[in-house]
DNA sequence: CTTTTCATTCCCCGAATGGGGAATTGTTTT
DNA sequence: AAAACAATTCCCCATTCGGGGAATGAAAAG
């Protein structure tokens, strides 16, 4: 028996997914509520297996509601089901704790439900768009695609700065002065309009 | 019609896919090849829509074998299927190029059929266990939850230090003196146990 | 009420870093 | 062949950083 909660302001939507879990004999409704405040307290009282919660909601977000309350129901696994597919929803929501992330645009009752047992047994639901755009946030372009702004040597150096060695370190790796790290630097500063290895890397994972 | 190619050494597991494949009335097997080195040159001369390949093949490894050929074949799309569910395994592929990620152990002929269907209409495919290491990564409790190792303020520190600010202009924002700053980092570094900034910023993830 | 922790400021010193330029040796492009 | 680029080494100089310690007031913990 999976016992589930749900925070979700549209009521049409809400009572739909209530009707969901009530149909199905292996979950059990423990809660439903329309805004963040109210599930806040009686989800920290009553902790549910699962959270099913938008992210939009009046008041605090769906986001919000989860770092405040998933360290104190560590047991509780969360899953956002939304409407918003950019990346800067979706990548928040997960930074903030959601294990799982479903659109509401395309979604089935089967979808749902195979989405909670997954969820149950240490799996990751997401809607196929979604998972595409996680899975392409892995892909490096910083290394290899963009348009090479960095020569293969300059990207050599930046993988193991990441590491946090210093120019001699890396030197050594590569069997080469620290000197020439040093003006290897230099130059990928001046290509990125960085001043420091932070900024560089910074630059170099997120674009 | 679906076309596919199989990059497999497991002569067993290769048939299985090859049967699973012609089974399937959408799905055309353009290739089945035992290593990289011979599949490199017909993938390319004649791309499928979808590669299946293995990363632990001999000789040229499955990921070696993405990143070579997908900048000459743009369209077509890489699935990992492996028995490999260790994060340096799962995330080496994903970086090399590989959009789907499916386990060995506990795959049966829909999931493998449903993978493909998902990749091709553009979303990951990605056993449950995979999806969440995946996730995973993207959580970042250090910061902020459990066991405040770091204090608040030092915290705050090191979320300016991540944006590459020196301790001058961290001092300007938050009001002191760089000084402060300075021994703020120098506990940091204790308490981590690390020597300089990228790695401070590495223990949490804001890198 | 003491003790500890935290935030704060300050000092000194050596190492690491950033910015400016010059120069050599190959490779690639034109 | 000339021009452009890549990787390499070296110089100088100022700033930043990392590690050592000392000290104060305030807050939290015992």
């Amino acid at each position: 028996m999976i016992s589930i909660s749900i925070v979700e302001d549209n009521d049409q939507f809400r009572t739909a997914l209530e009707a969901i879990i009530a149909g199905q004999a292996e979950f059990t409704l423990v809660g439903s509520y329309a805004s963040a405040e109210k599930a806040m307290t009686e989800l920290t009282e009553n902790p549910p297996d699962i959270v099913i919660a938008d992210i939009s909601l009046p008041g605090i977000r769906g986001t919000e509601l989860i770092v405040r309350v998933k360290d104190k129901i560590p047991r509780t696994q969360f899953m956002v089901c939304s409407i918003h597919d950019d990346n800067d929803t979706i990548f928040e929501a997960l930074k903030c704790g959601a294990l799982g992330y479903i659109l509401k645009d395309p979604v089935t009752t089967e979808e749902i439900c195979k989405a909670i047992h997954d969820l149950y047994k240490g799996g990751s639901p997401m809607s196929p768009f979604i998972a595409r755009k996680v899975i392409d946030s892995f892909q490096k372009p910083p290394i290899n695609g963009e348009q090479s702004l960095l020569s293969h040597r300059e990207k050599e150096v930046l993988e193991f700065l990441a590491k946090g060695m210093t120019y001699k370190e890396i030197a050594m790796q590569l069997g080469v002065g620290a000197e020439t790290i040093k003006k290897h630097l230099k130059n990928i500063y001046q290509k990125l309009h960085v001043q420091n290895k932070i900024e560089a890397l910074n630059k170099f994972r997120l674009l």
